[in-house]
Order: structure tokens, then C-alpha cells, then sequence
DNA sequence: CTGAGGCTTCCCCTATAGGGGAAGGTCAAG
DNA sequence: CTTGACCTTCCCCTATAGGGGAAGCCTCAG
């Protein structure tokens, strides 16, 4: 299957593919005599795999952590529990940061309300951020 | 008051002032006989303003909005109450992602958790993501 | 006078995940 | 035979907020 037919069997593009390529996510497939590139089908499912993957939030490095351990033999069923794990360690940090920044920012906000208009004068240093 | 001085002052780097002028966060400064910049020393405080806008989350381009807005002769508040507003609202958006993409992460992990060894052959697509 | 810093401009580089487009080869249909 | 659609590689570009370093002046202390 050529790289268009791929393409929108997975419902991405042929840049993305080669750029998976180059990223070490997807190996180099066959060329046909003309060097185009020959793909067989199982890459539809490695390409599923790799969506999914991102869905979660992995990036394309990480999932290439998880390919090439398949690849290599192995059952990445470990390495792939820790990743989620970090992840989702990754995922509380970045919203506890967010409530205690919404907190920041609402107060600011709610100051600027009750700010009379008449002392804020332009050019100088504004009053409440 | 010389870049570096600025930069000691402020707690910012003499690449980070440079980079503010050209991105119209800070005016050319006037220059002494040998082309150095010399910094009136209301800078500091414009600086100031920088650093706690950032820290509320608001990019470069927000923060020169607003900036542009007070140099123009006008009072920034409405604008900055506006987009303290617009912040509010991504963060709340940005909250709620989060928290979607943590519970599918967390089901992926759990059911990771129960997956058998045997049946994570390796070679084979991921049984779990 | 000379060396150490500090200053100037200029250009490239970082990470992320590709997108845009040029120049040229290939293939199937009309 | 040619045209259009597809393929190839190659290089630059996106946004963010600067960082690294080179080559060349300036200035101050010893």
C-alpha cells in the first residue's frame, strides 16, 4: 500500500508518516522499483496503536520507547504501566498547578472590578497586576 | 543604568531584555556616546509589571497589548480585566482536558494493572492502549 | 599598556509535531 | 503523447521565550 492509501486508511497525512518515519516510530518499508514506499498492512494497526498512544497524552518519543521494546521482542506491558503512571503523576502536577494559578488570576481579576476608574490612571504602573 | 545592571536588578537576563525590545514589550532605550543602551530607571518597574503579568499566565503578546494600551495614554484597565477574563476561561478549559485525559489515562493504567504476563505477547499489538 | 569584563550585532538552536512548497520522477487514463 | 495525480527528497516555517556563542568595540583597573 502506497504512503496516500495509508495515509487515509489512518486518517493522517503523508507528511506526518514520513515525519514518523524519520522519528523512528514507523520503520522503513519496502520501495517498489520506482522507490516509492511500499507499505504492508500491519501498519494500519501500528498507526492505531500510535493515535491511541497520543490520545493519552503520550508523546511521539515516549511511544517510540514502547515500539522499540516491542520491536525488539520484548512485552512492554511494564515499561508502558510505569509511562502511564508517570503521566498520570504528570497529569496531577499540571492541574494542581493550574487551580493554585486560576486562584492567582481570579483574584486579580475580581481586585480589577472594584478598581474606580478614576485611579487608574493611564501611564502609570497599573494598580492591580 | 547599564543592560546588565537592568538585568541584575530586575532578575532577568541581558538575552531576555534584548529579546523584550525587540518584541515591542520595551522601548529602545537611549543609547550613550559609545552605543551602549541606557535605561531610565522607571524600567524597573515596567519590568515588574512584565514579571507578575507573566506569572499570571498572560504571554508576551498579552502583556505588550496591555503595555501598548497604557503608552498610548490610555488606562489599561478595561483591557486587562477583559483578558484576565479570557484567562480564567482557558484555564477553567485547560482544567477540565486535564481532567478527562486523566480518567482515561487512569483506566488505561488499572486495566493495565490486570492484564496477565502471558497474555502480553510480545510483537503483538498493546492489549491495553 | 594591557587584560578582564561588559557591551554591540548577528546568526543559529532548543522542543513539539508536523505543514508548505519547490524541483523533479512515475504511473494510469484519455 | 500528454496531462493530472501521486510520489520522491530537500529545505524552510510555525509558536514560545529566550539561550549559546562568534566577532568586534568600549572601559576601567592595575
Amino acid at each position: 500500500m502506497k504512503i496516500g492509501e495509508l495515509a487515509e486508511a489512518t486518517g493522517t497525512t503523508t507528511k506526518a508518516l514520513r515525519f514518523y518515519e524519520r522519528a523512528g516510530l514507523l520503520k522503513a518499508p519496502e520501495r517498489t522499483p520506482a522507490g516509492y514506499r511500499d507499505y504492508s498492512a500491519d501498519t494500519v494497526a501500528r498507526l492505531g496503536f500510535i493515535r491511541r498512544s497520543q490520545s493519552a497524552g503520550l508523546t511521539l518519543a515516549q511511544i517510540r520507547e514502547i515500539l522499540d521494546i516491542r520491536d525488539a521482542g520484548h512485552a512492554p506491558c511494564h515499561h508502558v504501566q510505569q509511562l502511564l503512571q508517570e503521566r498520570l503523576a504528570g497529569i496531577d502536577r499540571q492541574i494542581a498547578d493550574l487551580i493554585e494559578l486560576r486562584a492567582t488570576v481570579a483574584a486579580l481579576h475580581d481586585h480589577a472590578a472594584t478598581v474606580e476608574p478614576a485611579t487608574c490612571a493611564p501611564a502609570t504602573v497599573c494598580r492591580y497586576l
